[in-house]
DNA sequence: CAAAAATCAATCAAAAACATTCATTTACAA
DNA sequence: TTGTAAATGAATGTTTTTGATTGATTTTTG
């Protein structure tokens, strides 16, 4: 393949793709990386590009992606972690319902079982879940514009269709007394729904959640499996006797 | 082979191909390196050509990608034409259709109607219509990941809930005897579907997709009115017969 | 924060493509 | 036919391109 063809191909596929990986041009030119390194080189003295790790992006380019990253700078690590040892539990074959928020977004990158299905409400979820290939259904229903969660009717209409083996589910209170809360009636009922639909289902939050509650319940304690990050010794005794729970450790 | 011959040659093989190897040159006239080298030499230096390393590309290849942005530049333009003259139709308190595709993407930054509600099955729409604070229902169904579209039973499920006072659909042909199609089946149940729910349907299409066809019909010409950007006074009348059609004006 | 993985730039030798030269062939007019 | 100029193809050494390798740097992971 001639030198000027690749770069055509390269432009193409830029401007098509808006960000290209050094890898996907490996493979759609059949060059090598060292070639694709030279070409994305000499298109960026060009100004026909912008290098970036990992490949190359378009010259004028929205930062969408910095202001994800700023927003998720904060608890990341601790939901990080719960979200890998949430992403465990799903085996080859499961089909699985991914609530909306963002430790169950942190999941995804760790979902790695075979032949796995994922419903979910999350439409930012969407972009990750493509990302690994993993065939994924939306629910209907109207957005909430905040969080760009799927909720009401419509949704709850879409979810009855389904059934799961595990679902995950991001809740914004634990309580020994008040089970699973979260502030929004109307995601609560999503929430709820999709627990009644499945064979097992997790409750991922981080310590801060723990023994709070908020406006709207979405289930009792013992419908659901907790997975969390801290919890000291006492407090754990007490929920152990009503439901099963994951601490997961540093 | 006359020298003459050979650059006629030389010269329609690369505006057929845009770039062509010297090795395809030397088997396609059947003479030495050499004398391809000599014609290349002599036709840049008459200003036919670019030599590259390894073949020759056309002369003003940056000025055609510029061309390639101006058309894509221009297709967009045309687009945006078409999906400005559509936003018109759309009324205050309306509850509108928009279909996924770029086109109908690009109408949503001219809804300025007052107290409307959008479905859609397009995902890459929501950002837009969440920044115009137009309150967005989404279908559910099966992620297409090319298109990011919602298709499949789920989505077709989500949208008999729903009906409307208008619907904008992209199609990829329009055709005097086929009616619209588009290549994709299960797009093309879902476009049917949202079609028969509106009391008033409207087909989005530039001049490339007339009198073309394509796998999966969608519906019949008089289901909709047409919104297009071009159309020869012949063809008009012989459509007009058919169905409403607007032709946005240059 | 440290280890691991991915990506990167720099270097080098092999392969491909190059310009140049020269002997031979061809075209064509004398 | 013959002379001459243009065109051709092969041979030469040079330059460019390429892919692999190395160690450095960045990003991700635990």
């Amino acid at each position: 393949m001639l030198t000027e063809e690749r770069h055509r191909l390269i432009l193409d596929l830029l401007a098509e793709k808006k960000v290209v990986k050094l890898q996907e041009l490996v493979e759609a030119t059949s060059s090598s990386e060292s070639t694709i390194r030279r070409d994305l080189s000499q298109l960026e003295k060009e100004k026909k590009l912008r290098r970036v790790h990992g490949g190359a992006a378009l010259l004028h380019q929205k930062r969408e992606e910095l202001s994800v990253l700023e927003k998720s700078t904060k608890n990341i690590q601790e939901k990080r972690m719960i979200a890998q040892y949430a992403a465990r539990f799903v085996q080859n074959g499961d089909c699985i319902y991914l609530d909306a928020g963002t430790t169950t977004l942190e999941m995804i990158p760790y979902l790695n079982a075979k032949d796995i299905v994922v419903v979910t409400n999350g439409v930012t979820h969407l972009e990750a879940l493509l990302e690994k290939d993993i065939p994924t259904y939306l629910l209907g229903g109207f957005i909430k514009k905040k969080t760009k969660a799927l909720i009401g009717r419509g949704a709850l209409n879409s979810l009855e269709n389904y059934s799961f083996d595990k679902c995950f589910i991001g809740v914004n209170g634990i309580h020994l007394e008040y089970g699973y809360t979260t502030p929004d009636p109307e995601e609560a009922m999503v929430k709820s729904l999709a627990i009644k639909l499945s064979r097992q289902a997790y409750v991922l939050a981080d310590h801060s959640k723990m023994n709070e509650s908020t406006f709207a319940k979405i289930a009792d304690l013992q419908d659901a499996t907790i997975i969390t990050d801290e919890l000291d010794n006492e407090l754990l005794e007490l929920y152990e006797a009503k439901t099963a729970i994951e601490v997961v450790k540093k």
